[in-house]
DNA sequence: TCACCCACTTGATGTAAGTCAATTACCGAC
DNA sequence: GTCGGTAATTGACTTACATCAAGTGGGTGA
């Protein structure tokens, strides 16, 4: 995501190591102690970063490494046969990206930067190698992949049973509650995905994405301009999506009644 | 799933081992040595199977164990706050549930036995420990949980971009795969989930799910009836999935051009 | 054996979202 | 600055699937 307060990069960045890294607690490192971050730090590269419409990897490339995002945002993306594409993730700072390729070694997407994006990456026999050695970054490991299980299953559950207001009602609150996470305004933000790709993300079309967003501007719940989105009714977006009840993770509820 | 030669239940499948179990390389023994299996038989425990209707799990009980399936079949489902259900997943023998736990210790769905079922529970915090000392059982752990993300996404395209008839022949042709990997016919067999069950799973209704059936029959791909399904054209199946291509993993691919 | 229930089927009708098409608003190149 | 291309908006029309409704048939229990 391009965010309100976007960081410059500086140089200085690359040379960064876990320990000093802001998203520390959102990543790999989670409730590691300082020696067991420095141990995780010498096997992490930091690469050059990649820029806007530059491809991490492509499917069908053999795995080599999990990523983690430091700065910007990539979209992942599988192709069927007759060519369709599907998006299936987007990729904030602090997460990994690839825990769908250990299985068999290939990469079943395609990740692309969405804007200027710098990444940390991590070779994965190396990291399985580690992770024997210690007890907690094994354990993270584990809680990072069921989250992705338990997050896709959610999604799931959207195209499945939710309709276009509910659908970008849920995309737009979980992105909030991200970035929040991360220390970003939770109402003001920069989309950095297009209307089509949120489109195909959720299953519809450009259009109804449109349509929608007219429609939730006319409600008064957020304004808009372009990839700038601004929500004035983050309570009432919550309970459209169906998801009133899932302050408790990462908000002040005031009141679940009060629709 | 209720399978065209069903095996009785026998009291000393109680006592069976991994080592002597036919599941052992499609669950996580795989790739392990006799001494491992042996460890890994000792922490896991053998229970009582499940009758049909049967919980092993509820959504929000806190999590201790993944379970594998030995025989039968299990569902897993979860509610949101209006209580409509969403299936999430379906288990055949030497599958692995509960992995979308893990992260927050909770289980955010439930598991019910869809016919008689029996299985292996697995205590995590044990199989978290063992899994440090046996890098083959580590890896195997990393394998089966990137393939569940993997899945997930596959279904997640489904559920986005694919009409009815689609996602019906992808889910006959995907359960049918997974029959053929554990020894039962491909082409015959006995569905475990009700027609409501199927449609919820796919995100459409009973009487899709009905219609579809109907139409598949009347053009010649498969003959029902009530649960009982024999593929005649596996091949159009899998052309209307669109999964014509995948022949490749599990089947002797005639000719990708011969619709 | 009958009666009831439940799962499923089939048909008629309604509707949310897709498709097609026309316009407008930006953005980058020159 | 102007031009051309792409992204987004908006409207008119179509369609796939949902909803509503009326059967059908197998299985179970008295």
């Amino acid at each position: 995501m391009a965010l309100i307060s976007p960081q410059p990069i500086k140089l200085s960045a690359l040379k960064t190591a876990c320990k000093n890294c802001k998203l520390h607690d959102l990543c790999l490192p989670l409730g590691l102690d300082t020696l067991d971050i420095d141990r995780l730090d010498e096997i992490i590269k930091r690469r050059k970063p990649l820029q806007k419409g530059e491809y991490l990897f492509r499917s069908g490339e053999v795995f080599t490494a999990l990523y983690a995002v430091r700065s910007g945002s990539i979209k992942t993306y599988s192709e069927n046969e007759q060519g369709d594409e599907q998006i299936n993730g987007l990729y904030l700072p602090g997460e990994l990206l690839g825990l769908d390729a250990i299985h068999d070694e290939v990469h079943p997407c395609s990740a692309i930067a969405l804007e200027t994006t710098s990444l940390c990456e991590i070779p994965f026999i190396a990291l399985e190698d580690l992770s024997q050695h210690i007890p907690g970054l094994h354990h993270q490991l584990f809680r990072i992949m069921s989250k992705e299980i338990a997050s896709d299953q959610t999604l799931l559950m959207l195209m499945a049973q939710k309709n276009a207001e509910e659908r970008l009602a849920a995309f737009l609150v979980n992105l909030s509650s991200r970035l929040k996470q991360r220390n970003f305004s939770d109402i003001e933000f920069f989309l950095s995905l297009s209307r089509k790709d949120i489109g195909n993300y959720l299953g519809l079309t450009i259009e109804t994405i449109s349509r929608t967003f007219s429609h939730f501007q006319s409600k008064g719940l957020l304004e808009t301009d372009r990839k700038y989105v601004k929500i004035l009714d983050l309570h009432k977006l919550k309970s459209i999506a169906g998801l009133a009840s899932d302050c408790s993770q990462d908000e002040q509820c005031p009141s679940k009644t009060a629709s």
